[in-house]
DNA sequence: TACAACCTTAGAGTACAGTCTACACTTGCA
DNA sequence: TGCAAGTGTAGACTGTACTCTAAGGTTGTA
């Protein structure tokens, strides 16, 4: 598919796929039997790349740590055991901004609690 | 106290904590008696509001939601039940975040297995 | 009183992650 | 064939959150 199919499928702008594009996020090919045009082409592992930038993005993740994660799922330059490593640790960084997320929800709670008994 | 035992007691630098001054979230006062100069002095609360906005920025939140935030803490500007409101808003999207960084840790730990079964 | 170590404001610079514009070419439909 | 819609590259611009520099004044200790 070509850009403007990609984005309607992910509902990111065709501007921001050319710039995930030139970071290293994702990229398409172009066909060499056409002559007249350098149009990109993109298949539907570059949706579900896309889609796992999303996901990345929404909790936080940086276009660097975006494209290891991209490096680890669809590349083979890690070996097993790298890539094992790389993923225990996203996991134990997982874990941590949940505690992190439950101990800012446990301060707002208190808060609530104290504003609800006019205590401030 | 003044900017530099300020920027001591929390580690942020004294830059930064003119930078979060400058965007409102924080205010030091003038000593009036002091005509010498224009030092800026800040008391224990702004040392508390520093550590929020340290954990705040830890999870991810905009310097303009932490003013919100601090907005609802320590001004009379909203009414209880405003107040009520908006931390109920701000526990939600907390829960929601929650939610989404535990899709991801499903996602990774599949994907741990699928790379320990050599699915991949 | 010298001077290092503060303090202030103003404004420039940086990194990240887009977002937009300009310009040139191609494609597909009327 | 005309032309709107799509595609490519290069590069400028934006917003966020700092980070740093410059220039000038103040404070405290030797």
């Amino acid at each position: 598919m070509l850009i403007n199919e990609l984005s309607k499928r992910t509902g990111i702008t065709s501007h921001t796929i050319r710039f995930y594009e030139k970071s290293g996020l994702i990229k398409g090919n172009r066909d060499d039997t056409v002559k007249s045009n350098n149009y990109f082409h993109y298949d539907e592992e570059t949706v579900d790349k896309l889609e796992l930038i999303r996901d990345a993005k929404a909790i936080g993740y940086t276009i660097s740590e975006i494209a290891q994660l991209i490096e680890a799922w669809y590349s083979n330059t890690f070996s097993k055991d790298e890539k094992v490593a790389f993923l225990d640790e996203k996991l134990s960084s997982l874990d941590q901004k949940i505690k992190d997320l439950k101990e800012m929800k446990n301060l707002i709670s208190q808060y609530k609690k104290d504003v609800l008994n006019d205590e401030c």
